[in-house]
DNA sequence: TACTATGTTTAGTAAATACTAAACATACAT
DNA sequence: ATGTATGTTTAGTATTTACTAAACATAGTA
């Protein structure tokens, strides 16, 4: 029985895991979101344990990181004190959040550091060959970051980045 | 003297190192990559480690993963057989390469694996309901790949994904 | 109140990754 | 050929990161 849903669901799951681990997140990251995004139901942190032989220290952490990606939803069932977690479906709406996430993070703040570059430049000007060509390519760089930070705010304030968006853009792009 | 050419080239190369380190690459590399950036004039081995300290060896693996990226181009002065490296300053020209440079990667098995599992439950189906559940989750993941992957060859396929480009697909999310 | 079921934090360990130092390979010069 | 300047590979080390086990915190229950 190599094809039963628990062997479909683990190689599923190590797929994810290696995918996550591409994008420099832990593949303990993947590994949990796949197991909730196979579950019909919403699972306690318990049963993510038992699914994925991680720790509950582990999980909890990770499961935190993951729902400030907007990647996995914590829910609750009445009566019942355990917090339940559920895997967003609509990866769209999981990339707007991501990316809307970046915004506050290093990421932005290592930008802003090429920004302060350029602005000490400008306030101690020398007029010097290297200095320029050196200025040259910081505002280049400074420039760029800007056109992906602008492409990165169109996609999150999209109500839906859907089908039709990423059509759209395809159509474009031609 | 805090404004030194020298100074504001080092911190550039650490503003650099950690988006690097932001996106999953030794911060090495991305000094590296800086270092070269604000060099007018391509640099030997050496000279690049006695601007970023690292090693020869480091260096030259470093250099190997960034020209195989198309961040940095190697080439030759004549009547000497130092190899000299530059940066590609055209960032628009780096990504594409980049991702062209991902088709063949880690990432794509991890994608096809996916592929893999849906094709393996169409081949051994069990009607009943939890695995029709898992198959329409595997499914719906596996097309927002597919969106993915259109997108970025299609950026790939462009000659240049320059300005005009990325204004147009702006104005298209608008 | 103490007891239980839960999630979180912490301190330490294991595993992965980046890097160093030095041996090695290659090609050119003499 | 031998020596020298260069780039590469390798084996080991240091650093970082992911994870575990267990202590802790909190809230509900008896």
């Amino acid at each position: 029985m190599t094809h039963s849903l628990p062997i479909i669901k683990k190689d599923f799951t190590e797929g994810l895991s290696q995918i996550s681990r591409f994008w420099g997140f832990p593949k303990g990251m993947g590994a949990i979101f796949a197991v909730l995004y196979l579950s019909p139901t919403p699972l306690s942190l318990d049963e993510i344990v038992r699914e994925t032989g991680l720790t509950k220290g582990a999980i909890s952490t990770e499961i935190r990181a993951l729902a400030r990606m907007g990647l996995v939803h914590r829910s609750a069932k009445l009566g019942d004190r355990k917090d339940y977690y559920e895997a967003e479906a609509d990866f769209y709406a999981a990339i707007r959040s991501i990316l809307k996430e970046r915004q506050n993070s290093e990421f932005d703040r290592a930008i802003r550091s090429v920004k302060d570059t350029l602005k000490t430049m400008e306030d101690h000007w020398v007029e010097e060959e290297e200095w320029n060509f050196v200025y040259e390519r910081v505002q280049a760089l400074q420039s760029f970051f800007d056109a992906i930070d602008n492409l990165t705010k169109a996609v999150v304030r999209l109500e839906s980045l859907g089908f039709s968006n990423v059509t759209k853009i395809l159509g474009v792009l031609k």
